[in-house]
DNA sequence: CGGTTTTGACATACTAGTATCTTAGTGTAT
DNA sequence: ATACACTAAGATACTAGTATGTCAAAACCG
């Protein structure tokens, strides 16, 4: 029974090309049919939706989405250049494994740049901007409840880049949602604890507190046991899941 | 005059798919048209021989190459990821201009990154890495004193790129090349002046010192420096590429 | 004559089909 | 029985052509 237009993208109803006039050079956001296919299969794949070493045909693919071949081919190069599927050449394309190998190294930069965008958030922020994380703070509260783990992990990011984004750092988070990429990937593999959940929420609001109070060193600090904490034990993981990493 | 068939593509010359079939699960390397046409566009960039504004036709890219479409659209995607192009959908693709307002951000980002890889190069380095650094150091004082530009600037990336590689992170160095991307083409600018060059030859040598006596401070110190100084004057810059810039 | 509308050339986004490479499976010879 | 060569199926990489949106210049109207 397998449902294959369910993903399709209605015909026309994408409005691609949005009006990239104004004034004099504006840098463009492209919306096309190759980016809707990107981020759906970004989102699954992150997701643990779409298991390490599943099969993703062209073919396949461009039934399901009802689209050509050039648009799911760009997606997958995308995809490919993030690390998400591997690409054997005029052999076949799969969802990449989470290297287990690289996520000790992703682990130490995502430190480096987490302190960096941090130390410059706790010394700046404005009260707007504490009114921001509290906000974000909330919605990850409330998700936790409804125990709603793809929102809860993005309301997770969304905290982190705010911080990033407060800093006045846009590429460093850029870069953090590059890195942490296969880090995610891994920790979806961790059951739904609720009290794992509320736990990395009590770290926020520690975070969230030592801003407040422009405190650059309790701010490092708590940022830094926050993400030595976060890291899933990987051990574990590998021993449950053996075929999802290499 | 125009020379249109002088980048192109030797037909069947490239052995694309490279035997990626051995043991059980080989990381591919695709060796594509697309690939090709990407490297070279990319360093024509980097290095100022294609002026940002510069148009970029993907039907004269097709003459030029000698191949379709296809592969020259995937290259042109990917450089509009690395910021070094801007497409406007359906209206035109051009090189981008200099982003200078990112370049403060780009700076940061890359002490940070440069500081955690000299950190641990400086801790683990054994006297066969030196001996490694000692032969990039040698190249690069080499090409100053042919004054190739192009050449000096990629065996600085290569200093660079070893100490990521000794401290075993493989990845902060990929970071670090797509961070600094848009200094690098500002550096390019910067008339080839004899002193400036064996300057920072002298630099490299002060930090090789260091991490040969496992003086982790001072490495870390002489890195800094480094990047402070390597920065240009953008102010000036600007004013005498007035375009160049956004 | 100024401002608005229209129109058409043009560049990218997409569709469709062909070529080439990989790879597993089969058969044969050693 | 094992190793090698051949063959054929299947998947990506590329070629070629169509569709669609953009932008600017010309035409038109007030």
């Amino acid at each position: 029974m397998e449902r294959q237009g369910e993903h399709e993208i209605a015909e026309g109803s994408a409005p691609r090309g949005r009006s990239a006039k104004s004034g004099h050079r504006p840098p463009q956001r492209r919306v096309t049919t190759a980016t809707v296919i990107y981020d759906e299969l970004y989102e699954a794949i992150v997701n643990m939706h779409l298991a390490p070493g599943t099969p993703l045909q062209e073919k396949a693919l461009t039934q399901q989405f009802g689209v050509s071949k050039t648009p799911v081919r760009e997606a997958l190069i995308r995809l490919s250049e993030d690390g998400l599927v591997d690409i054997f050449p005029q052999s076949g394309t799969f969802v990449s494994h989470v290297p287990l190998s690289a996520i000790p190294e992703a682990q130490v930069i995502r430190l480096a740049l987490e302190d960096t965008a941090i130390k410059r958030t706790a010394e700046i922020a404005t009260v707007a901007d504490i009114a921001q994380l509290d906000a974000k703070l909330a919605s990850q509260r409330m998700l936790a409840d409804i125990g709603d783990m793809d929102a809860f992990h993005a309301a997770d990011e969304a905290f982190h880049e705010a911080i990033a984004l407060i800093a006045g750092y846009p590429s460093i988070w850029k870069l953090l949602r590059q890195v942490k990429v296969q880090i995610n990937r891994a920790r979806r593999l961790t059951l739904p604890v609720a009290g794992r959940m509320h736990q990395v929420i009590g770290e926020h609001e520690i975070i969230r507190e030592a801003i407040a109070r422009h405190d650059v060193e309790a701010a490092r600090e708590a940022m830094q046991s926050h993400l030595n904490v976060v890291i899933p034990d990987l051990a574990r993981l590998r021993v449950a899941h053996p075929d999802y990493f290499v």
